[in-house]
DNA sequence: CTGAAAGCGCTTACAG
DNA sequence: CTGAAAGCGCTTACAG
């Protein structure tokens, strides 16, 4: 058998009541009790299973965190994010990977209600209209991480993709670069997809300029090599490639280099996410910095607001974005 | 108000325990009396507390995971790899990390206890008489996850890194290396420090050669580049290194380039891990394979055998790793 | 400031 | 094959 409160309250000469108050200061206790109780609870080497509590307390100190793959360094960073600030408020997270697929997600979203999670950390690429149901049935307060909801149903933390694409455009552009690639993730990804492009896409338009897309079905080295081989192979000019990950943008210098381009005079890169890839590859790659590890810490720290009924600013964060340049512009 | 179990008992018109039963199979069941259940069930979309149930059975299907750091790609990798097998389990993780300080290691196996977890994945640098007895109080099966105790005094997955640097090295040897540099992480590290060290060490003892050491205090990119730089800087001469990470090891490549040498004829690089990293440099980088992936897998299933008294074949169980040749050698 | 008691939503012997 | 009841270890009105 394990020591339990009740074993606690009768070292210490008290009722349970008590001894569960001094636990957890939810009332005043006399000096000289609390110290019984605490002298109790050493000499015991108690310490109360949070299991009970959640069952009567109605709240488990537990946050479910959705994401679509762990593995993924951008996701990795931000899960850092969200854990350091749940511990410095007391909670645990229970992490899961959806592989962004919507029937896992919606069954992770049940086994969190299951498990009695106060709130619910979800980082996807697509809000349907099915998933906000599920969200809604589940009754649980959601933060949206790095994911946007185009209707704002739900809180989020995101970043400003489409300005994001829009400066580096930009500064491609002022550089001197006309014939711009936009090699882009999956267009109906609503965060590195469709944003990263309209950016783009405006910078273009408003330039006069032919807008060069291609688009990949994923945002990976490999895929980009690929991608990028294949444009190259249609002997059409470039000045400057836009990539919507380091990955694919590592992958568009390399397929230039190999196809002779020197980069940057003849061909600029510039990537999204200043991931620790940026700055490990030759030439090192101007890059959009997101704030991963805040955009975690953040969302988690809305949480924390929303759960204790705190005053919030806004219900949709948008995190400032910056670009550092290196060799590769 | 929630829906309980008790309302399925009514609704069903049989008791809370056979609703239970054929949640839990853990009894027959007549086939008349589980589908007027099953059909309660849906009918009100009653879910299973599984606080309320943790609680009562004492199992929460929930397994704590103490890492130094998620957003370490390396430890990402098997996050991922111990989350997936935990689900086909049906158990969930809280995942924590510890930044590798004992203090922090020590309060999060008494957390893990407090949240009644069934078992605790553990990732650490050094297992310390200290830390040993801390696992034995809280009287938590434990299972180390890429991580030695040197008295394998606790069930632990590992890769035999002492004999992949040994392999590493001799084949180092056999291109014609004779001044070949150890590049390593901290020695006091029992996974990446003194194994990799000693089956170089033994490689350059057997064939006579003369050990280069070079002792970083950390296996990042930026300290691996200064180190290499300071070596360089010595005039010595060198034919090879090896590197206890692919950060390390790509950081090795670029202070040879810029000190003149060619990368693979004058001297040549291998790493460990694998990572995304070794194919997305240039040269393309040798690497050591690890099975972070399936390192974790395997403790997570090691755990589950543990949880079941299902028979087990090694409580220290050694996953073969491989060597992947690529451009720097 | 403190205690007695009910209750959180399940599981699990026990009995039949 | 099924039910009644105790119990898991806490918290929380309620009362004083």
């Amino acid at each position: 058998m394990n020591v339990t409160i009740y074993d606690v309250a009768r070292e210490a000469g008290v009722s349970m009541a008590t001894v569960s108050r001094v636990l957890n200061g939810t009332a005043v206790v006399k000096e000289e009790t609390r110290k019984k109780v605490l002298d109790a609870i050493k000499k015991l080497h108690y310490r109360p299973n949070a299991v009970a509590r959640g069952l009567a307390s109605k709240r488990t100190k537990t946050i479910g965190v959705i994401v679509p793959d762990v593995s993924a360094p951008v996701v990795a960073e931000m899960v850092r994010g969200i854990e350091d600030i749940a511990r410095m408020y007391q909670y645990h997270i229970i992490l899961c990977n959806s592989d962004g697929q919507l029937e896992r997600e919606k069954d992770l979203i049940g086994t969190m209600w299951e498990k009695q999670v106060d709130g619910l950390l979800f980082m996807g690429h697509d809000i349907s209209q099915e998933l906000v149901k599920t969200f809604e049935d589940a009754q649980l307060p959601v933060v949206l991480v790095n994911t946007v909801d185009p209707e704002n149903r739900i809180p989020s933390v995101n970043v400003d993709n489409r300005q994001a694409a829009y400066e580096a455009t930009q500064f491609l552009v002022k550089e001197g670069a006309r014939r711009i690639l936009f090699l882009g993730g999956p267009r109906s990804h609503l965060v590195l997809g469709e944003p990263r492009y309209s950016g783009y896409l405006q910078v273009m338009q408003e330039q006069m300029l032919e807008p060069l897309l291609f688009e990949c079905e994923d945002t990976d080295y490999e895929t980009g090599l690929t991608a990028m081989k294949q444009w190259l192979a249609q002997g059409k000019q470039l000045d400057a490639v836009l990539a919507a990950t380091d990955e694919l943008a590592t992958a568009a210098m390399h397929a230039c280099q190999e196809a002779g381009y020197q980069i940057p005079s003849q061909v600029k890169v510039i990537s999204f996410d200043n991931s620790r890839l940026t700055f490990m590859v030759r030439p090192e790659l101007t890059t959009i910095v997101q704030p991963l590890y805040d955009v975690g810490a953040v969302s988690m720290r809305l949480m924390t607001k929303l759960l204790h009924d705190e005053p919030v600013d806004s219900y949709s964060v948008i995190l400032p974005h910056d670009m550092v340049i290196r060799q590769s512009t």
